[in-house]
DNA sequence: CCGTTATGAATGAATCATCATTCATTATGA
DNA sequence: TCATAATGAATGATGATTCATTCATAACGG
């Protein structure tokens, strides 16, 4: 009988001591052995769980990828008004960052980023988060309130991208200039309201920290 | 006597192979000797050259950011409006991207996001970029027409993201949705703008292409 | 109950392939 | 003829993967 994979404490084991790992050390200068250290189990019994070493770091992709989207999914349907969806949303990924440093870093750095993996590996999951942020914009532009001729899908990769970014430094410099509140209302303010200075009518309704 | 390495005929063209098989394979995955053989050189040259491997990549990034920087200076010079600036600026980073596909690569993926690099090695120059944009935005500020509210830093950051994010699309995904124009147009319209419908007094000067 | 046997998870030393790097040799050209 | 550049086969280190063995537990039968 095959070994039942996914419960299997050992699993978990591994699967947290290989993040840990490839996010300090990088995945091609991670061993096997150091997970198997990390994980204080025999090398050989990673093989037991795992194809081989890129099986490793796409499970914790697979699995982790999923978390991300459905915590945001049920977090977002909370709100209705788009803009402060937006705002949530951009605070809860960089939540999801702060609270899971070591999933963060492998998601971003070795997996997303990679050639090898972004290539050749199938996007759907990374698709599937732009798509929630298509959505937000969507539904301002069709309550009339986000500017109809912004073009969906540059916004919200662009979105993305700043938030990603945010992110990495977050992750990449540990000491934090800003606190997560304030930082993912600046983003959300820029977005939403440009980098313009309000004219006498409009205020911008969020406070800077 | 040393070879003299930077003017050397065959320098460049190791580096011009690296950056080609880097770009295509990622730097783990590139043997020295794709390098030499897409160079057409012997194995054992490239080591007249480079120090090693790690070397290769690090002078790959060195050179193409020192040109980076300069082309994007230089060219910002030509205008005095900030949000004309920014639109140039963002333009301009896609267009070095689009011209130099595989630098961008490996500038972006190889370098940029691995955790061996970035962490050990030393960021100025990354940092001297997001400088121009940062210096954008000042000027902005003390011009009145952008918002005082907002941190620099935090700015400039999420706008290189947001660009740096259209690049790795442009990148990866070959076919082109947009002309470059339209899509730093959009992006410097959504920065400058926000995605605020926008009220009756002012409008946005940008078309949409 | 206890001794015996079967099972399969876990081990970690040994294997084996893969490259980065070296260096003895050859070519070049001044 | 000599100094320097270039070569590419040989070397050696590294590290992923394998597999013969151990060990704990379970199943069985008397």
């Amino acid at each position: 009988m095959e070994i039942a994979k996914n419960t299997s404490e050992k699993y978990q084991k591994i699967i947290e001591a290989a993040t840990k790992v490839f996010a300090k050390k990088g995945f091609y200068n991670s061993k096997v052995a150091d997970i198997a250290a990390e994980a204080d189990v025999a090398d050989g019994t990673i093989y037991l769980y795992f194809k081989n070493k890129d099986d490793i770091l796409i499970s914790i992709f697979e699995h982790s990828m999923d978390v991300f989207i459905s915590t945001v999914k049920k977090t977002l349907e909370t709100s209705l008004d788009p803009a402060e969806k937006l705002e949530l949303f951009i605070k809860l990924h960089l939540e999801l960052v702060e609270k899971n440093p070591y999933v963060a870093q492998v998601l971003q750095i070795e997996l997303r980023q990679s050639s090898k993996f972004m290539k050749e590996y199938d996007v759907r999951k990374f698709k599937a988060y732009l798509e929630i942020i298509s959505e937000i914009i969507q539904q301002g532009q069709s309550k009339g309130v986000f500017n109809n001729n912004l073009d969906l899908h540059v916004l919200s990769r662009a979105i993305f991208g700043a938030v990603d970014e945010m992110a990495l430094e977050w992750i990449l410099l540990k000491k934090k200039k800003y606190t997560l509140e304030s930082c993912a209302k600046q983003l959300a303010n820029v977005f939403i309201n440009g980098l313009k200075k309000c004219s006498e009518g409009e205020t911008v309704k969020t406070k800077i920290a």
